[in-house]
DNA sequence: AAATGGGGCGCC
DNA sequence: AAAGGGCGCCCCATTT
């Protein structure tokens, strides 16, 4: 009873509960340094003013081991923007600057940049904060990159406290070095081209960066170190990263403007149709007007906003239907769907096909998500990348097709894939099933001419990950044999008897949701149930998935010890001010996030791990080269352009790396793969090493 | 006019 | 008191 007291005291003295205040009020797991007094007045800044004196500078450095450096530039986009010069320190004490392409002289030009070239390429290692921009600007400047020693200094910092998002080098430099650091542009503005600028002007600015990555790279150190072996991965794709984000995915705009205008037209009716049933007209995507609307016709969601208005989310609409039978409810689902659809993905990708056709280059962030998952989305302010989040690109809805093998046909259509006829009418009594072809965006990218489209999914990952580390007999069983998880998990839980398949649905939302911490509300509230009953449901699956719950619980004791929760290859995420803190919420968020962490992040690792194998041994092997590119990365899913006449010799190979076995895992990984003539409309297929041919998988007979 | 935060929703 | 992890982009309403 005390202990209840002095929590729910604790909690109304702190008005943190939900949403983006799990970070406003961060802490960083770091203590910041001390403010350092000798910064910068003891350091030095050089400004290289002839090629002469560039030529001894590489003489006197002939020997060293490392260095730091850092581009300085007209813009972002390597593509539109031009080197003005470079930045290199060898030590933590004086850096260079070296310009290259300045309005005023000194100017180095070219020639300056290929010994500048010389100089990185003997270092063992190149330190870089955010390398990936420093590296592409050299090789659109035409240096060959893939055979440099880099190690990323933005990865080591944010290794350190991967809450941090994006770790800054002026923040990263002040928490460990209690460096003060003022940029040129927030000094000078951000109007200025750094063309204009004077080197002498630009020496100070520029050589900082060089200086202070160097020292950060010492000082973070401990850091990767604790980070092994994850950290080495981390490291060494960025240049794989890079080389996938530089390509230009290839849309298809003409669908994308068919499935537009159709599109648009259904809003516009869905539009009027509801303004009828409503009789009169009002912004349908405003909340509050649609608040007001809906209020108006005496119906209530029963959820209000911080601001007072009544909430329309789909799902409280829904539930309203359920209730009300009000069929507007439905349009106004429907309208939500579709404006959606419209505004996120059709329109964007059909406006990039048109304005920028070769230059539909994705952006990944690899020190930005907590569990070291890659986000995909714009790249702030560089239109070097276009703004859209691939990962999270609609996926049309499962239907069933039919498959004959007509090789006659081979390739004629985007339905016939290695001479097999891809149809919705009955053309055989081999079905399967794969993604509606309607307004299908995925349909809109595709790849090169002569190219399948090869996506490569991990079975169950988020499953799988779990069952390995825990050894839960209910789910290894089904691993081991095969056998559908969620069907095994409802029959354990219900008995075999009383399995149908709404018991397996309901299996299945709770194999991810009650894993990573959904109570019984939330359980109740999504599946209509009484509270009760869903209490007793979850403690019923705990009590069946003992061995794997059990395992959470001495996680979430761990990670309080100390402090960090590590993903199965090693990575860290800091929990300590979470688990530490003084509001239930923010202690349960913690614990809910040990766990998380732990299996999304290990799923992480498994992409990262398996792009290194295949950047090494597929991507970039010799025998396959211009036979097989990676297109995209989403998560548990890496799509590929594999070329027609490598098919057999490639997907094999890839297939091999990905299927990998974690030391200590009882079983190896297992993939799915679709091949189409693009992303949306494509199909699993299964390959026989002893036929060495492609099949669909599919089934034979009655539909089930 | 531009920036910001909330609500909402697409994906894994 | 709040009650599933992770992301980015959209629109809207409000603030600067």
């Amino acid at each position: 009873m005390m202990i209840y007291q002095r929590e729910f005291q604790s909690i109304s003295e702190n008005t943190i509960f939900r949403g983006d205040l799990y970070m406003s009020q961060y802490k960083h797991w770091i203590k910041s340094a001390e403010k350092d007094p000798s910064f910068p007045d003891k350091y030095n800044f050089v400004l290289i003013k002839t090629i002469k004196d560039l030529e001894s500078l590489k003489k006197e450095n002939i020997d060293a081991d490392y260095c730091a450096w850092d581009i300085e530039s007209t813009g972002l986009n390597p593509a539109e923007d031009n080197i003005v010069g470079v930045s290199i320190a060898f030590d933590s004490k004086t850096g260079y600057y070296i310009p290259i392409n300045h309005l005023a002289d000194p100017s180095l030009g070219d020639e300056a940049l290929s010994i500048f070239y010389d100089i990185i390429m003997s270092m063992n290692k190149c330190f870089l904060f955010n390398c990936r921009f420093d590296m592409r600007f050299m090789e659109y400047a035409g240096y060959d990159m893939s055979e440099i020693n880099y190690y990323d200094v933005q990865n080591a910092c944010w290794l350190s406290d991967t809450n941090n998002k994006l770790p800054s080098l002026k923040e990263e430099a002040l928490r460990f070095l209690g460096w003060e650091m003022q940029s040129y542009q927030e000094t000078l503005g951000d109007e200025v081209s750094l063309y204009t600028v004077h080197p002498k002007d630009l020496t100070y600015y520029a050589a900082t960066d060089a200086i202070a990555t160097f020292a950060l790279a010492g000082v973070t150190l401990d850091y990767y170190k604790e980070s092994k072996p994850i950290s080495e991965i981390d490291n060494k794709i960025f240049y794989p990263v890079m080389k996938v984000e530089e390509q230009s995915l290839n849309l298809n705009e003409q669908y994308l403007q068919e499935i537009l205008d159709e599109a648009r037209d259904e809003l516009m009716e869905l539009e009027k149709d509801i303004y009828k049933d409503f009789g009169h007209s009002f912004n349908i995507g405003s909340g509050q007007q649609l608040a007001d609307a809906i209020s108006k016709l005496g119906l209530d969601t029963g959820e209000y906003t911080k601001s007072g208005y009544m909430k329309t989310g789909k799902n409280l609409l829904d539930k309203l239907y359920q209730i009300s039978g009000d069929e507007v409810l439905l349009k106004i689902i429907k309208y939500k769907e579709l404006s959606k659809k419209i505004n996120s993905y059709i329109e964007p990708l059909r406006r990039f096909a048109r304005e920028r056709p070769d230059a539909i280059r994705v952006c990944y962030h690899l020190n930005k998500v907590p569990t070291g998952r890659f986000a995909s989305g714009r790249d702030k302010n560089n239109d070097f990348f276009i703004t859209y989040n691939i990962q999270s690109s609609p996926k049309s809805e499962e239907e069933i097709w039919y498959t004959e093998h007509r090789p006659g046909n081979k390739d004629k259509s985007e339905f016939n894939i290695m001479g097999w006829e891809f149809s919705k009418e009955p053309i055989s009594d081999r079905w399967l099933e794969s993604s509606d072809s309607r307004r299908n965006v995925r349909r809109g990218f595709i790849p090169d001419e002569d190219y399948y489209w090869v996506s490569i999914d991990f079975k169950s990952e988020e499953l799988f990950i779990p069952t390995m580390i825990s050894g839960e007999p209910v789910w290894m069983e089904a691993f081991e044999e095969n056998k559908d998880i969620h069907k095994q998990t409802a029959i354990r839980i219900f008995g075999e008897e009383n399995y149908d398949k709404n018991k397996r649905q309901m299996a299945k939302a709770c194999n991810f949701g009650i894993l990573y911490g959904m109570n019984h509300y939330s359980l109740a509230e999504r599946f209509n149930m009484e509270i009760k009953e869903a209490e007793q449901f979850i403690n019923n699956y705990k009590r069946n998935l003992s061995t794997l719950f059990a395992w959470a619980n001495r996680h979430k004791k761990k990670a309080k010890k100390t402090g960090t929760a590590y993903t199965y290859f090693g990575r860290p995420r800091r929990l300590a001010y979470y688990l530490n803190h003084d509001s239930y919420s923010m202690r349960s968020f913690g614990q809910r996030s040990a766990v998380n962490t732990t299996i999304q992040g290990s799923g992480a690792d498994i992409l990262k791990i398996v792009l290194w194998k295949l950047w090494n041994k597929v991507i970039t092997h010799p025998d396959y080269s211009d036979a097989v590119d990676i297109l995209a990365f989403i998560h548990d899913e890496i799509c590929f352009q594999v070329r027609k006449d490598k098919m057999a010799e490639i997907i094999p190979k890839i297939v091999d790396i990905m299927e990998m076995q974690a030391p200590g895992w009882k079983l190896p990984l297992e993939v799915d793969f679709e091949i189409g003539h693009s992303w949306g409309l494509s199909f699993p297929f299964t390959f026989s090493s002893e036929t060495g041919e492609f099949k669909p998988d599919y089934k034979i007979g009655d539909l089930d």
